[in-house]
DNA sequence: CAGGTGGGTCCGAAAATTGGACTTTGTCGG
DNA sequence: CCGACAAAGTCCAATTTTCGGACCCACCTG
C-alpha cells in the first residue's frame, strides 16, 4: 500500500505541512510525473484526500485521511532511524518540537504493559 | 536505504526468524533474482549480515546488524497499520505475543515526556 | 500584455522487476 | 552407486517503472 518509490516521502511531506503538488516536487525531488501517479494511487487507496482549497484559480492540496494519519508512527520511526544512522556531523536536518517545549524522542512501547518494545521479548505466532 | 521493493519485507522476515534465502522467497513471494540483489544491497548498507551457518554443505543465513535491529519500530508500525486497516474478518495473519503473557499493542510515545505521540502536538523545525 | 505560479501531462530513454529455467554443492535412502 | 532432494543462487528475455525535461493551461499581477 505504501511501498512504491516516493509514496512514504510524499506522505512525510504532507505530515510536514507541504500539501501542494509543486511543494512536494521541490522538497522530494521526485519526477513530477511519478509523483502525480503516486498521489493518485494514494488517493485511490484512501490514504490521501485531494481537495480544492481555492477556486479561481482552481488549486488543489492533499490531506491525510484518518488511515493516512495512522501512518505517523511509520514515518516518525523511519525519521528517527535516519537521524540516528545517517545524520552527518551537524545533526539531523529537521528537529521535532513536542508540545513546544522539548525535543520529541520517539520510542515504541507496548500499550498493554507500558514497556519499551524489545524484539527479544516478542514472539510471533501464526494465526491460531 | 530501505525503500526498494522487497527490502522491508526481507527485513521483516529476518525479524520473524526466517533467515534463510529460500525461506524468504517462499514467504514473501519475491523473485529469487530480485531478493538476492536486495539482500546484497542490504548487506552493503550494513543492515543485514550474511553469515555461514554450516560448512559442508556451505549454507548462509542473514542476521540483522545493530542498525538493522533499530528498524524494528518501522516494521512493527507498518505491521500494526496493516492489522488495523487491511485485516480481513478473521483478523491479522500474525499475532505478536509480548513477554509470553499478553498481546503486543505497539504504540509510539515520546521518551522525554512519556506521552503518546500525536501529530498535532509536534512541530517540525528546519535545522537551526 | 509579459511573466510567474500551480498543477499537471507527454514522451523517449534508462533502470528495475518478473518468472521461470538452470547450476552447484552436498545430503539421504535404498 | 544412483536417483531424488535441499539451499542458495545465477541467467535471461519480457515487462513495468522511473527519470528528466519539455510542454500545457488557467489564472493572477504589475
Amino acid at each position: 500500500m505504501v511501498g512504491e518509490k516516493w509514496a512514504l516521502l510524499a506522505i512525510r511531506e504532507v505530515f510536514l505541512g507541504n500539501r501542494r503538488f509543486d511543494e512536494m516536487v521541490r522538497r522530494t525531488g521526485a519526477p513530477r510525473d511519478t509523483l502525480a501517479a503516486r498521489l493518485r494511487t494514494l488517493v485511490e487507496r484512501g490514504i490521501l484526500d485531494r481537495r480544492q482549497y481555492s477556486e479561481h484559480p482552481t488549486r488543489y492540496e492533499y490531506r491525510l485521511t484518518d488511515a493516512g494519519v495512522d501512518l505517523y508512527p511509520v514515518v516518525i520511526s523511519l525519521l528517527r532511524w535516519g537521524d540516528e544512522h545517517l545524520a552527518g556531523a551537524d545533526g539531523p536536518p529537521l528537529l521535532l518540537q513536542h508540545h513546544d517545549d522539548h525535543r520529541l524522542v520517539p520510542h515504541l512501547t507496548c500499550e498493554a504493559c507500558g514497556e519499551a518494545v524489545d524484539p527479544r521479548h516478542v514472539r510471533p505466532v501464526r494465526r491460531p
